[in-house]
DNA sequence: CTGATTATTTATCTTATGTTAATGGATTTG
DNA sequence: CAAATCCATTAACATAAGATAAATAATCAG
């Protein structure tokens, strides 16, 4: 859990009574390639951590799988569009690589928030950063070529294609997997 | 102020002293088309609510005026990127159509957290489904065309074509206003 | 080791959208 | 009120990004 807590720290850091509680409502999981943490149709009530390990978040477009997003190691994985409604999620989590992952109980977690207000105010600013995270992303695809996003994303997470199958990179880009070869083909 | 008071209740209803204590930050400002709220360059310090009229959030690509967002009565409108990292925005805030607004000082509101937690919640509420619509605003701009993306515009916001110019729609639709006119004139 | 999955290559084709330019209507402003 | 500017439409043409299909090569996993 000491992992986790760095990461917390980074946005808010916690009181020891506030971890505690946190620890309390976590759970550790492994888990290995290509399995699923979650369903499409289920809705989410769970937040993960990576603590080591690769996964992604995709979803059925026309009966084509489409990867909405990668999540690494030192990173918080969960299906918003469902947590944070209530509603299911067409979404599915599948790690990519064998992990090892905090589990933490949506439900319990949202509940703390009445007893620790530190608590909330962490998710709060995690959540924030993702926000505007997603914000500059669709800059990103409106305005970029599928190359210029393909080298973009090469400079955020270099090791990405050490460990993700490109068909995955490639639907995450927006394009066929035959388009991406031909992009990395130039040169 | 009771009409601010009202949106806030969807999300989560606050005590007396609470509203009190925000309208204290808060101030009406009254504004007219064109003008601007907020300039390119100057860090995001103010959340706005509107109370009527119509506002766009729009920065330059390549020198080009692109819209990033339109918001209408009853709703929030803030420069996120700029708001929670404190960095200078490179966007600006527009007003199309003659508007009434409550400013509300973010910088005041931030601290308020720390005696509310309840205004903290409220607003980390707003910002969870401000962040869950525009993951989903990914999706439609990724794998969708620019038509499919003009008709749904228009589903969600019929009143948008009576107020705001279509230059702007075209922008935000992430194409020239040419090809909006084209898209418009097929039938 | 062998079948299954994944990646590459090539070739052809489609189509959405950009660019440029001309026109007429609308709106602003001196 | 007239001139000037801005806005939307239309047309003609260009283009390039990416889809599709099919065959091959490489890699992985049981």
């Amino acid at each position: 859990m000491d992992q986790l807590f760095k990461y917390f720290a980074l946005f808010n850091p916690l009181s020891q009574e506030a971890e505690n509680a946190i620890s309390r409502i976590s759970s550790m999981i492994t888990s290995k390639k290509n399995e699923h943490l979650q369903f499409i149709g289920h809705t989410c009530k769970t937040i993960y951590f990576i603590k080591k390990g690769v996964a992604r978040i995709y979803y059925y477009k026309d009966g084509i799988d489409i990867t909405e997003s990668f999540s690494f190691e030192n990173n918080i994985i969960a299906r918003v569009e469902s947590l944070f409604t209530g509603n299911p999620s067409r979404k599915a989590i599948q790690i990519l690589e064998d992990a090892e992952i905090v589990a933490i109980n949506a439900g319990e977690l949202f509940k703390l928030y009445d007893t620790f207000p530190e608590i909330e105010r962490l998710f709060r600013k995690i959540f924030e950063s993702a926000y505007v995270e997603t914000v500059s992303r669709i800059e990103g695809i409106q305005f970029h070529s599928a190359e210029e996003r393909y080298k973009a994303l090469l400079c955020d997470a270099p090791n990405l294609l050490l460990k993700v199958p490109l068909k995955y990179i490639a639907s995450y880009l927006g394009i066929t997997q035959v388009s991406l070869s031909r992009i990395r083909a130039q040169r």
